[in-house]
DNA sequence: CAGTGGTCTAGACCACATA
DNA sequence: ATGTGGTCTAGACCACTGT
């Protein structure tokens, strides 16, 4: 690792003739992430203070800031007013999960994507989904149940309700073209989402329009969609376990 | 949403008296935000210059920075050096999967929580696993094989392998005080993890342990850890799907 | 060339916690 | 009173992209 030495790194000259040199708020960084690897500042360690690490490296405090403002959002260190830096207990472990669009997902592989929608239509919203979706019960609401597949093999079922005030005209749109995902993502673009993974037993009727027995253990993704306090939808996505995982990944 | 006039707001006695203000940057980080989620710049959209946002809200260019910085860490807006900021197109929604130490998950329930351990020894790695551990064929490798109880309900069956190198005294804890994800935090602090989650049969000595039928649905996170390019552990956890669900959330 | 984002500085005021 | 982090400013140099 790198020694707080700066006084030539500092010089933006020094910094431009060489090709990758890290900037000094990323070196800055990157000596404190180090000393965190290597256990030099165990879990709630109190870590170097603001002014000493602008000394040590002779940059200024903005620099410092934002370096120390980074392992902070990282979840790597935690900073309090008054008393100051501290190594963070990572007691959970916050790790980044991508869902992205299936189709994009399948088209990614290489692999043939189609849909095949099974209902869509307006019905009228039970007591509970009415809850979820913020509105009156009996209301109208939108639901698709679409099945979609890899290269011809049933990869997931989606069964979802739309609030139709968000997007009035989600059941003109031809599902075998874009997914539900992929359309209310251009309705809404920014949003908010909650979701629960689980492992369990398909429905009578997902299991029949997967062509998957009815015993076999399914991943669940039941996620709830909201756009700026607005409930957008509801969705429960069931794949067959022996077909799909959700993969990963945790990296400081 | 507030409007770009900050004369008034600028001054910090002003941020002083009322209660809850934003400081300007989050402001500024706000107003794009709101503008983002009406669609006022819709994905791919070129939006505001630096320049001309330190002009709308007299502000400095370094808290414009901070507000955008932020926006471009969230992903939801793509900065190009010599081209301006873009709304971003967000086809893939990256969202934040906590997977926390199941003892603090199980206490901050207000349950109670047990372990009993059923393997705790030094064998030899197999080809495949001492692959996954950066190991020799044949290499000593540590296996521990926990289940985890809330209120004497079997929710875990954690089959684990470790690296001796990252952590030489791993079989002289005692598991039914320290979970093993607790420990070994404590050994590595910073760490890498990849993982996978799917859902299936449980295989036929997990279910004896877990006290379930064969065929009940898993949910089954394979994990792997790796600290400074030194596997440290790789984990299979076994959650009957009766009992057990990941939760998560994706916040803009 | 002009305009964009990427980064840094030197100094400043503030709120907060401890002694 | 001192030291901590939280934030802001005014100006600067740079690299990059377009015309």
């Amino acid at each position: 690792m790198v020694f707080p030495d700066s006084a030539a790194r500092n010089r933006p000259s020094a910094r431009a003739a060489t090709a990758q040199v890290l900037a000094p708020y990323a070196l800055v960084r990157e000596y404190l992430k180090h000393g965190l690897s290597v256990g030099r500042w165990p879990p709630g360690a109190l870590m170097p203070s603001d002014s000493e690490l602008v000394a040590q490296f002779g940059v200024s405090r903005m620099t410092v800031t934002r370096a120390l403002r980074e392992l902070q959002t990282d979840g790597l260190v935690t900073r309090v007013q008054g008393l100051g830096t501290y190594a963070a207990h990572l007691a959970q472990v916050s790790s980044s999960l991508t869902i992205r669009d299936l189709h994009e997902e399948i088209t990614a592989r290489g692999h043939r994507h189609h849909a095949r929608v099974h209902l869509s239509r307006q019905q009228r919203a039970t007591a509970g989904l009415a809850g979820q979706l913020g509105l009156a019960p009996g209301a109208p609401v939108f639901h698709t149940l679409i099945v979609h597949f890899e290269d011809d093999v049933a990869l997931q079922c989606e069964d979802r309700f739309v609030n139709p005030r968000c997007a009035p005209n989600y059941l003109k749109t031809d599902f075998t073209k874009i997914t539900p995902t992929h359309y209310l993502l251009q309705v809404a673009p920014l949003w908010e989402a909650q979701y629960s993974i689980e492992a369990g037993a398909p429905r009578v009727r997902e299991a029949r329009l997967l062509g998957i027995p009815g015993d076999e253990p399914c991943l669940i993704i039941v996620r709830r969609t909201v756009n700026r306090d607005i409930p957008i939808t509801l969705a429960r996505l069931v794949h067959p376990g022996s077909r799909y995982r959700v993969q990963g990944q945790f990296k400081p």
